[in-house]
DNA sequence: GTTTACATGTAATCCGTTACATGATTGA
DNA sequence: TCAATCATGTAACGGATTACATGTAAAC
């Protein structure tokens, strides 16, 4: 029972080689096409970080590796039973409420990586407790309002961005449970 | 002309210290109460942040330091003639599209503390090129969002908070101009 | 035949977190 | 006097960026 204690980006590849075995060079390439594409890892970040999953019994590279008459080395990772483990423990973290704000960006990485690793069941749970999270962070934000002159300047004005912002992403979290509850996860 | 290289976190507590002559002790106090706390400084990185800012010469120790008969040190920090010109230099810095998205928190920092270091003209500038860079930025989402199978699971949700979110920040800023436009800036 | 994509890596540097250390002042 | 607040700092450690290094394969 050696908690193994992962950064965010250490968990983000994880997850992403959960969903698909992959390469480094895989994992750069999805970083660069898809919509997370706002965070581009280095070569420093992202080749050290799969080293430490592989040392640390996460990963382990698999026999797609060096396939494919590649005579250059080519590492194709995937999970070991110990990773999918730490990973799923991690998807089942609860919501904090007081980081949800500046971690709301994780917090829709998890929503993804969850899909095929927890049960409908645990979505849904997650899914209410970031709602709630939210909610209470956007009352705490219009208490803030509340007490500041509407008409102060700048910060003010700020303020009611973060409000926005934050009621939409609580928006779409209701919306997101009521879809899933409508329409279940394909299973066919 | 040494181009003065700062970390966000350097120009905010600049910022900061622009705003109002402050400890790093007020600074601290700042951060934990005002709506920006969910970011919190460690001091070790606060104070070091403050040495490199005051050996740069952007900030120095003020008169009030250990005024006020308290026997320990205490260093109020106010911003030199060269502090002001970087910060100024920093503020009026473009918005670039393709980080839109990952700044966006820095981003309304900028718009906070360029209330009383730019021009009204200047910020209705800044608001500009941000609101564009959210359209830039919500219209490439998009094209992702409609060359995805929109039942295609948490990705697809996930692009979907994305939207969501981009959308009200963009709304936000368009109110804004609006705002600033029919009520300039109080220079009673 | 040279650029572009594929593919992985290292070294220097810098900065942030965590944890610990120190000491004065105020109020219960 | 004991706790909390005020107030600043240091040391160990880890990780990210930047820049550089290396080499193959495909395409033009």
């Amino acid at each position: 029972m050696t908690e193994v204690q992962l950064t965010a980006f250490e968990h983000i590849l994880l997850g992403l080689i959960c969903l698909a075995p992959s390469s480094g060079y895989d994992l750069k390439r999805i970083f660069a096409t898809s919509p997370m594409g706002i965070y581009q890892p280095s070569s420093g970040a992202l080749y050290p970080a799969l080293r430490r999953l592989e040392r640390k019994g996460l990963v382990r590279a698999g026999a797609a590796s060096r396939a494919d008459r590649h005579a250059r080395a080519r590492y194709v990772y995937e999970p070991t039973e110990l990773g999918v483990v730490t990973q799923t423990r991690w998807l089942r973290a609860p919501v904090r409420r007081d980081t949800v704000a500046r971690d709301l960006g994780l917090h829709l990485m998890r929503f993804v990586m969850m899909e095929h690793l927890l049960s409908p069941d645990q979505v849904r749970r997650f899914l209410r407790d970031l709602a709630d999270a939210l909610a209470a962070f956007t009352a705490e934000l219009d208490q803030h309002a509340a007490a500041t002159d509407p008409s102060s300047g700048h910060a003010r004005l700020a303020l009611d961005h973060g409000l926005a912002v934050h009621r939409a992403s609580l928006q779409w979290t209701e919306n997101t449970i009521a879809a899933l509850a409508t329409s279940p996860p394909l299973s066919a």
